[in-house]
DNA sequence: CGAGTTTGACCAGCGC
DNA sequence: GCGCTGGTCAAACTCG
């Protein structure tokens, strides 16, 4: 990265056209604490097979996930964060392959995910998965605005409004139960952060049809209610 | 040479 | 139970 100039370079090619939120796995909950995380990145002497190194019996816990579109040339976008790619899939009904990136930083478990829109090529579809231990470090290195969605602890309404490309969706209420059940500081934080946006949001009007329906993917039905997405 | 990418194989979960 | 799909691993490869 050459510092402000080439990040402002790709901030430019995007528009974000829409942020959504995604919390909790609702049939893949399970009360297991001690596994926060099956994989810690880095940590390969347990590895006995190729992709059995999950444990046997034991479902995965996964991160809470935060996705957003983006309206971008290109597939990986810029965020301040180093990502090492790990895995690609071919992603059904969609000529447009998904792929599968972790952070760098050792003891850091954030994973991404980025794929196409197969309805709007010019839209990735860019998902987090968990929380960074750690700083960006293009922040450390001083270059405070690049985007920076996943220290979702940080995130405030000054952050996106910072980059003001990013908007939060309505979310619905029932799913901000479910996390308060969960007594998840992650999910507070970001819900905290949500409710400013959500008037925003209608500002936006709503998602065009072919929009929402890639987001079903990842966005759980219950959005449906209140997003009255046409 | 180290860091990152590509790619095929493997496993687990889920739906039928 | 079986097949499909998503997610991950890791060897081979590429690049700076």
């Amino acid at each position: 990265m050459n510092g402000d100039d080439g990040d402002d370079d790709d901030a430019s090619k995007m528009q974000l056209l829409k942020k959504i939120n995604i919390v909790g796995e609702p049939q893949q909950l399970k009360n297991d604490p001690d596994e926060v995380e099956g994989d810690n990145c880095g940590d390969k002497s347990n590895k006995v097979k190729k992709g059995a190194a999950r444990k046997k019996g034991e479902k995965r816990q996964r991160e809470p996930r935060f996705a957003f579109m983006t309206k971008s040339e290109v597939d990986h976008l810029e965020d301040g964060y180093r990502w090492r790619k790990y895995g690609q899939k071919a992603v059904k009904n969609s000529p447009y392959p998904r792929s599968y990136y972790r952070c760098t930083t050792q003891k850091c478990t954030v994973k991404k995910r980025v794929e196409r829109s197969y309805q709007d090529p010019s839209i990735v579809i860019t998902t987090y998965e968990g929380q960074h231990t750690h700083q960006s470090p293009a922040t450390v290195r001083g270059s405070s605005h690049l985007l920076a969605p996943p220290p979702l602890s940080s995130m405030h309404p000054s952050f996106h409004q910072e980059h003001h490309h990013l908007l939060m969706p309505h979310l619905h209420p029932q799913l901000i139960n479910i996390n308060n059940n969960n007594s998840n500081n992650y999910l507070q934080n970001l819900i905290q952060s949500i409710s400013p946006f959500q008037q925003q949001q209608q500002h936006l009007g709503q998602l065009p049809d072919h929009h929402y329906g890639l987001l079903q993917d990842i966005v759980p039905s219950t959005f449906n209610d209140d997003n009255q997405l046409p």
